[in-house]
DNA sequence: CATCCGTTTTAGTCATACCGAAATCCTAGC
DNA sequence: GCTAGGATTTCGGTATGACTAAAACGGATG
């Protein structure tokens, strides 16, 4: 009944994280993708997290979070990116190093290390991705962002998140110095005028792991 | 071959801190009894880690860790033993706190993550009970000690660790502020006598779990 | 030296979580 | 409306790590 493996908690976070900023509902097959494992694995996970209450499925069709299932997911969420952000704040990691190791421990510590960290690092809203940190009653407080591909030329903004999804796009934007905060102007594709008026060539991976303020 | 899940870094542990104080081998039942797992369940690991080289093992006889055992099992307890050390220094855990979280995070912590904790607490040498903490080499300083419970009436000594163990010994011996390093002549059993004058009445339990400098 | 009894091992199960292959479903294109 | 092909599920099987019950072992005792 209260079902929260390790394996189950990777599940349900990968769901949540799929509709944080994508929208839509994930499907069984992309989850399998982005977990690495056989369309079959989903299937049989799927049917236990069902039946546990966590989430919901209808036969061949895309999954979603119920209520108890979102707060479970937030709550790995929370931990995972109250890590990172201790990882970096304290232990001498850059933001490009933090995800391993998170994605270990996030599923190990227990809630009252976890307070104890977060009252070491001042009770943050962030971490150092710019992914804000779900309260402990799953509370998410998420501005509306756009990528950077989607950006019309001349567009303003500031830079609200990076993807951690790939370690070569954060060490190429960290050497540039951008991140969130960065406040630019969309030059061309994917050239970026920063506020002291240098100007930066942005890949096109890191151009897609970038999210912007919504154009007004 | 590269036998190493958190089951099998467990009965390594095991094995490993029978021998640390007690000197004698372990046989299965008493590991089985320590584990709380049944006597067939060591059998199996048992075979798994004899055949990955990490133990010898004669049917129905004893377990004794080997070289490329006993390595693994110090490593393990070297993790156990900062993990509490910075739980205590720096998480303001209490240290009958700290025994269940090192248990898990033992297994979860990268080699790095360890090493950044080892460096902000200085490199200590002993855990907040007194034991020592296993050089990254697996070697092990450790002075010759004996249980207050084998002591003499008339013989002094200081204390050198406290068994973790018990959380209740623990919590009992910090309010009559006796840890490592204090100094006390045995008065009667068990009654110790400490630097200051003070007199303190020790319970049999704490008495059996507390070591301290061999008697000339 | 035979027997007894506690220890250890064997044999058979279970739960989790994964896989690949085969069957089934859904839908887009005709 | 039919059907091809991709997505999903079902099915059988693997590996780990645990369990119980029962058989096998071996050291101590008479």
């Amino acid at each position: 009944m209260t079902y929260t493996t390790g394996a189950a908690e990777d599940y349900l976070k990968t769901i949540y994280s799929h509709t944080e900023w994508q929208g839509d509902l994930i499907t069984p097959s992309a989850l399998a993708l982005r977990l690495g494992v056989a369309p079959s694995s989903v299937t049989e996970m799927v049917k236990k997290l069902a039946t546990s209450g966590l989430i919901t499925h209808v036969p061949y069709g895309p999954l979603a979070l119920t209520d108890a299932g979102r707060l479970r997911a937030t709550a790995v969420v929370r931990r995972h990116r109250l890590i990172e952000t201790w990882l970096v704040g304290e232990m001498g990691y850059d933001w490009d190093q933090v995800h391993d190791e998170a994605e270990v421990l996030e599923h190990s510590i227990s809630d009252r290390l976890l307070e104890a960290i977060n009252a070491r690092l001042g009770f943050p809203t962030h971490d150092p991705h710019g992914d804000p940190i779900p309260a402990a009653d799953g509370t998410v407080l998420r501005p509306p962002a756009s990528l950077l591909t989607d950006a019309t030329v001349g567009q303003s903004g500031t830079v609200l998140r990076i993807s951690d999804r790939d370690p070569a796009v954060l060490r190429e934007l960290a050497a540039d110095l951008i991140g969130p905060g960065t406040e630019f102007t969309l030059t061309a594709p994917f050239t970026i005028a920063l506020a002291d008026g240098q100007s930066r060539l942005i890949s096109v991976a890191a151009a897609a792991s970038i999210w912007v303020t919504a154009p007004d």
